[in-house]
DNA sequence: GTTGACTCTCCTGTTGCTGGAAACCCTAGG
DNA sequence: CCTAGGGTTTCCAGCAACAGGAGAGTCAAC
């Protein structure tokens, strides 16, 4: 199949598709004899599976590595779970981090009279070198 | 003061305050005879400001109306409290897309068995064309 | 045979910087 | 006065992960 029709089943744009065969992520099955990427079954699965990678927001590199699992038979699920685990971490990270930036940018958008006035907690609170306090 | 004792002051790097002048977000008070970027109190504190901002996640093209905002003493609270509330529906949104992200991997992770079999829970969502089931 | 859809490669732009190169400037020490 | 060292300037490349568009080739239908 081309790579329109490959692009509808896995559920990518065609320049994403062809961004990951041009840095050699997901390479097409063949090329035709006009120099057209042709995908069958198997890379269409591929494609999925990064797509679905990157939706958890693992990083190119990491979506190569678990690739390379996805396709190995003897891999060890220790080593997928590793990969994985680490991902939740930075995921866990990041939600504390934002909870925080939420918490002290809520305190100051309720402090906000938010009228034609010019006096704002916001501004005040963005001039200031620290954060709250 | 030259960039470097700005940049000190600030909380920047000098790569930084150099690029935000480029962009012209925090231009110097003045240049040098020798054209050295000279910066004085007010434009250290637009730096701060940019430094807050930017910390709590606002674009750059957000800082900008925000500076505005700052700078004009005629300003209505409720121009400052609208880019912010808005601000914390972003954040508000990451964050419910990363509890569901954090939950559906951590759903994942759990039932690996993490040894050095190769069935995977991990490695067959992920090949799943959708998320849970 | 000609239209129209599809595909190819290559280049640029995005966001917010960061690093490096080559050249200038400035000050302190000898 | 000269030199060595820092600091500063500009410009150019690159990061991630694509998106948009130009210009040219290809393919199937009518």
């Amino acid at each position: 199949m081309n790579i329109s029709t490959a692009s509808t089943m896995c559920g990518l744009p065609v320049k994403t598709v062809r961004y990951y065969a041009d840095i050699g992520l997901v390479v097409p099955a063949a090329r035709s004899a006009a120099g057209y990427r042709v995908y069958d079954d198997e890379t269409v699965r591929r494609l999925v599976f990064v797509r679905r990678a990157r939706e958890f927001g693992f990083s190119i590199g990491e979506c190569r590595e678990l690739l390379d699992l996805y396709a190995d038979r003897r891999r060890s699920s220790a080593d997928v779970k590793r990969i994985a685990a680490r991902r939740l971490q930075q995921i866990a990270s990041k939600q504390r981090e934002l909870q925080s930036l939420h918490d002290e940018l809520a305190h100051l958008v309720e402090a906000c009279s938010g009228d034609d006035r010019p006096d704002c907690p916001i501004i005040d609170g963005l001039g200031r070198r620290h954060s709250g306090e």
